[in-house]
DNA sequence: GTCTATATTATGATAGAC
DNA sequence: GTCTATCATAATATAGAC
């Protein structure tokens, strides 16, 4: 086994289980038992926990990015890429309503940590939509200032309703508010 | 020093740290610490350390029982009630945007959790506040089901908001988005 | 009821053989 | 690079004197 399958492999299962069970509560243990990989190999891959931490949140920037720039490109209109953007919620609405958001979880536990430089990471992931979803609107024809305004409602609006669908475990109810987010952004299209 | 003075200086430092630090972050010597009350005496007070955070659940259910109570009572227009909930966002920015929002943070760190009961009280803090918005939507002549639908829709835009105004620990968008939540509600008013 | 001292366990992290 | 064994620490929880 190559080292850099073993260290995907730590990788691949923190970020899951990180999201299903939080940071904190994660231990090297839980992350040996779900990789295969012994924990005493973590250290060789990754001098710490909040490194092996930093390395997931790398990830997930990379992978939002490569999603977003891939819908700029397959996806012809804004108001169609914004559209795309909210039925992510409906698509992952198993995981959305038993785990809440992966990067809301994140931006809550780690907003509470000491160390102020985790949650500046996790903050990058959310600048990533803010600022990808206010070029949306500005396509739309909204000035700059007006489009990042709109942006940070639409995530803000997202947060919400998947916090509340985990809340009550309910996948009816992102359904519905989806539908709703929908209709509040076809109000820009025209 | 009385035994109820030690359990409640115990209790007011849990439900403070708690809401600072996480719940899991949060130690008993930290609390100690808080508290002024040593380590030693808790297990006096109670069993464990989730018996003391469901003592918090329950003192903040009926602190936000009490003030919902009161504002129906001192708040004669349903309009009005609903616009003094939405403030709440505004007159506890400071707390709200370094530390987000109480009960959304308990929400998903208790999401989280192995033990399905915790998660289960804090949901209750959240009943009530959708069952009090849902009662104030029907006596502005919403029927039930609409009543509900925007009551859950309400606390979903409150929470998004709050956590996106951690995130970025910004008062001036909490500010703002907490005027266009104020102007959606107005709305329903005629 | 209050406090100190301590047991127990889990975790992040390391040492060193292979 | 991989793996086992182990350290050091911090946390929950308990025992028992006062």
């Amino acid at each position: 086994m190559t080292a850099s399958s073993s260290r995907q492999k730590i990788i691949t299962a923190a970020r899951r289980t990180f999201y299903e069970r939080g940071y904190e509560d994660t231990s090297f243990a839980d992350l040996a038992e779900v990789s295969g990989v012994p924990k005493g190999n973590f250290y060789y891959h990754f001098k710490s926990k909040a490194e092996l931490l930093a390395t997931v949140l790398r990830a997930r920037v990379e992978s939002v990015e490569g999603a977003l720039q891939s819908w700029s490109t397959s996806i012809p209109m804004p108001q169609e890429r914004l559209r795309r953007f909210v039925r992510m919620l409906t698509s992952e609405k198993e995981d959305l309503v038993r785990f809440g958001c992966p990067m809301g979880s994140l931006l809550m536990e780690l907003g509470k940590k000491r160390q102020p430089e985790l949650h500046e990471q996790a903050r990058t992931l959310l600048d990533i939509y803010v600022g990808w979803a206010a070029g949306q609107f500005t396509e739309l024809g909204q000035k700059p200032k007006a489009s990042r305004i709109l942006a940070e409602r639409l995530l803000s609006r997202c947060q919400g309703v998947v916090l509340i669908a985990h809340a009550y475990g309910d996948t009816q109810l992102l359904n519905r508010e989806v539908r709703d987010i929908e209709q509040w952004l076809a109000g820009f299209v025209c």
